[in-house]
DNA sequence: CGACGCATTGACAGGGCTCAATTTAAGTGG
DNA sequence: CCACTTAAATTGAGCCCTGTCAATGCGTCG
């Protein structure tokens, strides 16, 4: 496992190779088949998670049926940060997209190595703050926003977090339904169906089952700014 | 000063009197009129403030007219936590409620209360983790929720964080209008205010201009779950 | 008292959710 | 390899919530 292709979000920021994978053995390596519920949303909060490999997915649910999703958690990002705090409980439930691998961490352990390891604080408190923002802005756009823009802005930013270039193509690399789309974005799958039927018969995306592709980027980011 | 009254997502939380003392002389105490803005979205985030009284109000903007509340800031919390992060800018613009007093931090200041009072860490990352939590669940209420329901549970969440009882009545203890109320919802001044009408009708609420007693909390959480 | 900002109320239209019916694609097992 | 099953996706029709716009009322302050 190398620090090389994390972003900014990074639990291991700062962090070199060698205390990296000192850290890494204080924990449990765990590995998820797709779908495996890795923690449920109201559980006590015991352990915090590193992804090593593949994808989390986080969820809310409302009472009775409609859910969100909060974000996908991939490799080198930290879930459930909760858990170094005492007696609180998870926010969200974190489900494996694809086969995944993970660090599970204790909340002492989680003490340990923020005091062993500095800036392990500052990138937890950075990271916080990274998503906060990210959920306002979120919550801004569902407000201000037509469904059609919100739908381009959660491809691009799933297409950031996720997204494998080949040619001028951009592919989503893990399987995405429609519902799930709608889930992210706050609508529904109907909604998003139409709007991404719309959108191939303009060569903007191409889409098989469970696999998005977005063929032309600009076009979108163009559809979000404008109009 | 005292830490009595202060909650959860208290700065201070865990922190002496004395130690709290020695805190606030490192800070500039500055006083704010009514509508003053403290610092804008945007721009760079060089201090972090904490409310000593009064009250701040935390608003993002959408291109071109549409805002909203993000959260009300009140007497021991924590306002602009990004300036102890490098290079980063404001990601929201904080407004005096009424006459407001606020103790400014620099970076490098708060850096050395963070390594001088190990618990301010934590505290900032729960208090982070709060907000993130807050701001979900706030998304999820937002796609799944009538307005109707949403307008409730603001009033309520504004109630915990600022009402003020007298008798079997809670008083929201500063001037807020039906614009912010909406920005606050994410709806508009128009839905709020036949909304309240109806529940004046109910006796659920009284209002007056620009304030707003809630008479009977209980009808209001009941149709929070409920409906 | 005049003026300005806040609040109320009505009428109207439209975006997008809901529901139902099909079509398409992917597995599965013989 | 094909029939069968099941999940995902598409598409159409209708309607309701709530945003928009406009007009009016009311409180407060200079």
């Amino acid at each position: 496992m190398k620090t090389a292709g994390f972003n900014e979000s990074d639990f291991f920021l700062d962090i070199s190779t060698t205390q990296l994978d000192q850290i890494i053995r204080q924990g449990k390596v765990r590995e998820l088949k797709s779908g495996a519920v890795l923690f449920h949303q109201g559980d006590p909060a015991t352990q915090s998670f590193v992804v090593l490999e593949g994808r989390l997915k986080l969820c809310i649910l409302h009472e009775l049926g409609k859910e969100i999703v909060v974000r996908y958690i991939g490799p080198g990002e930290l879930a459930a940060m909760v858990a170094v705090l005492e007696g609180q409980n998870y926010p969200a439930s974190a489900e494996a997209v694809g086969l995944t691998r993970v660090v599970g961490f204790e909340r002492r352990t989680m003490l340990k190595i923020i005091a062993d390891h500095p800036p392990v604080a500052l990138n937890m408190i950075r990271n916080a703050l990274n998503r906060l923002e990210e959920m306002q802005n979120r919550y801004l756009e569902i407000y201000a926003e037509q469904v059609e823009q919100r739908i381009a802005r959660s491809l691009l930013r799933i297409m950031k977090q996720a997204g494998k270039r080949s040619g001028d193509e951009i592919l989503i690399d893990f399987p995405i339904t429609r519902q799930e789309l709608a889930d992210y974005t706050g609508t529904t799958l109907y909604t998003v169906s139409r709007t991404l039927s719309a959108w191939q018969k303009k060569g903007w995306v191409k889409s098989k089952r469970g696999r998005i592709i977005i063929a032309n980027p600009h076009a979108l980011v163009l559809f979000t700014e404008n109009f």
